[in-house]
RNA sequence: CGCGAGGUAGAGCAGUCUGGUUAGCUCGUCGGGCUCAUAACCCGGAGGUCGUUGGUUCAAAUCCUCCCCUCGCAA
């Protein structure tokens, strides 16, 4: 049995973690995570998904404020191998050397494009086809080590971040899977990313989450999926806001001016964009909640046609 | 006490400031009609303790008070 001491906080961790636990010759003997957090109006604290998971295991869990000071602990367990995915802070590299079979992280991109803490987001939001998984070694800068394995993902018209996460996290499962034995036999190669190819995914700024009807529909669509269903997004008319939870394109064409609201089709809210025409099926407007737009239309929405978004 | 919005038929809202005829609109639903047809249209019906408590008043959805709940922002 290879010891191994888990790293990751949310629900993308969390799979990984579970498909470790099946694995026979894997033993967790820690998991390490993010600290609770307070959550919500109510500020609830809340444990990370991780933790959860563990602690139904009955595995040891370490949640440091500042892994980069607190790792002491972690080093006299005696763990024989490292696997990351999604944790959220930098992990020394006393750490990262204290294992005999090495440090190993799940990103979900593949490298070198998309380092960063939104890989996910940033591939749909810059319109790419494919993404994937890709298995490497930690080093001590960020999603920077040698590449093992990758496995490609096609990313859909009608993906958004959500369905999206949910192939790669398929996807990490079934490659944590054909690699773990052989990365605890040493049966594997590294190679080393392309630095010139690196591109960025860093994680999502609140101000990206309005948004703004200019520019190509085609962006703004993808933009817009790329944050759903989390975080969502917004955008602003008669002082308050509208998010959306669900966006598509229609085939019709229009001459109404960006943003502008048009006549609800078949009990969606539509607007123009670029001669083009976005579909929300799903909103909530400021102070109420989500609701089909069907339900929005019968309401404030048909006080608001014609109005434009700003 | 962080800031703000709101709780009115199954749904989304108006009405509340300037208390007072049968509490209205858009949908849904049920029944009927029209149409080659429709996310169409016409006619008709059912469905509401106006969140809860107490108060002011001849009279409260509307004014005052307590509480509960929902949502947005901030964290």
């Amino acid at each position: 049995m290879v010891k191994v001491m888990f790293m990751g906080t949310p629900m993308f961790a969390k799979r990984i973690l579970e498909q470790l636990y099946l694995e026979e010759n894997a033993e967790v003997i820690a998991v390490v995570t993010q600290p609770d957090q307070p959550v919500g109006r109510k500020q609830v604290m809340t444990p990370p998904e991780v933790k959860v998971l563990a602690q139904q295991h009955n595995t040891p869990v370490y949640q440091p404020v500042k892994l980069r000071k607190e790792y002491g602990e972690l080093l006299s367990l005696g763990a024989d191998m490292i696997i990351t995915c999604a944790y959220g802070q930098i992990v020394p590299n006393e750490v990262l050397n204290c294992v005999p079979l090495g440090a190993f992280n799940l990103h979900a991109s593949l490298l070198p494009k998309l380092r960063g803490g939104a890989p996910i987001q940033r591939a749909i939001m810059n319109g790419m086809m494919k993404t994937g998984m890709t298995l490497m070694k930690m080093s001590s800068r960020m999603d920077a080590g040698d590449m093992i394995a990758k496995s490609e993902v096609e990313i859909e018209q009608s993906d958004d971040y959500g369905t999206l996460e949910e192939k790669l996290m398929d996807s990490g499962v079934k490659l944590l899977h054909e690699w773990f034995d052989r990365l605890c036999a040493k049966d594997y190669t590294a190679e080393p990313q392309k630095e010139e190819e690196a591109t960025f995914a860093p994680i999502i700024r609140p101000e990206e989450e309005k948004i703004t009807f200019t520019g190509n529909y085609r962006d703004v669509y993808n933009h817009i999926r790329g944050l759903l269903p989390r975080p969502g997004v917004y955008a602003k008319v008669e002082d308050r806001k509208l998010k959306f939870w669900h966006v598509s394109v229609s085939e019709m064409t229009t001459d109404r001016p960006d943003g502008e609201i048009l006549p609800f089709i078949g009990g969606n809210l539509c607007v123009a964009l670029a001669g083009r025409v976005l579909v929300f099926e799903e909103v909530q407007y400021e102070g109420k909640k989500r609701c089909a737009a069907r339900d929005f239309k019968n309401g404030v929405g048909r006080t608001l046609v014609g109005k434009r978004f700003y």
